[in-house]
DNA sequence: CGGCATACCTGCAAGC
DNA sequence: TGCTTGCAGGTATGCC
């Protein structure tokens, strides 16, 4: 997936296509994605007209008028994409999917035109869920997300009052949504390396002996805060197996600064490091170990 | 509970 | 060319 930015970006092309559009049918492909889809779920969403179209964390959510909201997580590979009337039109881009696994499709009716809103995911890792909009934050999906990193709440002080006495390192840290809600492996390096901070250091301990640790920690939440709000402004990144909802893909290079840049030169001027990749729970991080301390 | 490894699934690139 | 291997942006689960 898609981590945040790249959700978001997916909001905000689909947002003026389903806001206020009505689900006149929705065809399940198969049984499952990551998970069994919910009993009665086709039912519950036809001719239900969409409300909002919102997100949290990774999670893109369809407020309907029922008072239920469909809950989308886009997994590794997840994509939306719109046709109307069969035609790819402008939400289309030149690398077709492989239509294979188009495993849902809804149709649209929106002031009389006919949409189809079609889920593509090729591993399955993604997952829909329809839940209370009332209760939803108390499903175990959202009940203890941390904040997101694209307002106030994230700051020094909350960072430095999550990662107090904990042991794993801040890589593992920031990968936890139960601290921050929305960052994934590519962003958590990018925001160690705009910090210079090493992803091995312990959370609880982020400054060095003597050091003080609420100011690494506001650092930390700057760059965080930086990173997301570049990635979001820049259409989000662009990987291999992503599809932009609204077919911008081309126009942004992904500029990230060490992921995916393993023998590289680090790019911090004068900096004269070379980035280097180790695994920390199972997943890559790059970064410098020049300049990251 | 904290921290870590593993499972889920397909596609793709690299290596032989 | 064709095979095998390892790796990929996430989350849930189970183990110590």
């Amino acid at each position: 997936m898609p981590e945040l930015p790249e959700v978001e970006t997916v909001r905000r092309g689909l947002l003026p296509l389903v806001e206020g559009a009505i689900i006149t049918d929705v065809e399940l492909r198969r049984p499952d994605l990551r998970f069994p889809f919910a009993r009665g779920l086709r039912q519950s969403l036809q001719g239900r007209r969409i409300e909002a179209l919102a997100r949290r964390a990774k999670y893109l959510l369809f407020h309907l008028d029922s008072g239920m909201v469909l809950v989308s997580h886009l997994g590794m590979s997840g994509s939306y994409r719109i046709s109307a009337n069969g035609q790819p039109g402008k939400f289309h881009h030149e690398r077709s999917k492989n239509a294979a696994h188009d495993h849902v499709v809804f149709t649209l009716d929106r002031s009389g035109e006919r949409l189809e809103l079609i889920y593509n995911d090729p591993r399955r890792f993604g997952f829909m869920l329809l839940l209370d909009a009332a209760s939803m934050n108390e499903h175990p999906a959202f009940a203890r997300l941390g904040v997101e990193p694209t307002g106030n709440s994230l700051d020094g002080a909350y960072l430095a009052r999550k990662f107090s006495g904990r042991r794993t390192p801040l890589k593992s840290a920031l990968m936890d949504q139960r601290n921050i809600a929305g960052l994934g492996n590519i962003y958590v390096c990018e925001a160690l390396w705009r910090a210079r901070l090493a992803p091995q250091r312990q959370a609880g301990l982020i400054a060095p002996e003597g050091g003080d640790p609420e100011g690494h920690c506001a650092r930390l939440a700057h760059a965080i805060r930086e990173v997301i709000a570049e990635a979001i402004a820049a259409g989000g990144s662009t990987l291999r197996d992503f599809m932009h909802a609204d077919g911008a893909l081309g126009y942004f290079q992904h500029g990230f600064s060490v992921y995916d840049r393993e023998g590289e030169a680090c790019p911090r001027p004068q900096c004269g490091g070379r980035i280097e990749r180790l695994v920390q729970s199972g997943r890559s991080t790059f970064y410098c170990p020049a300049c990251q301390n």
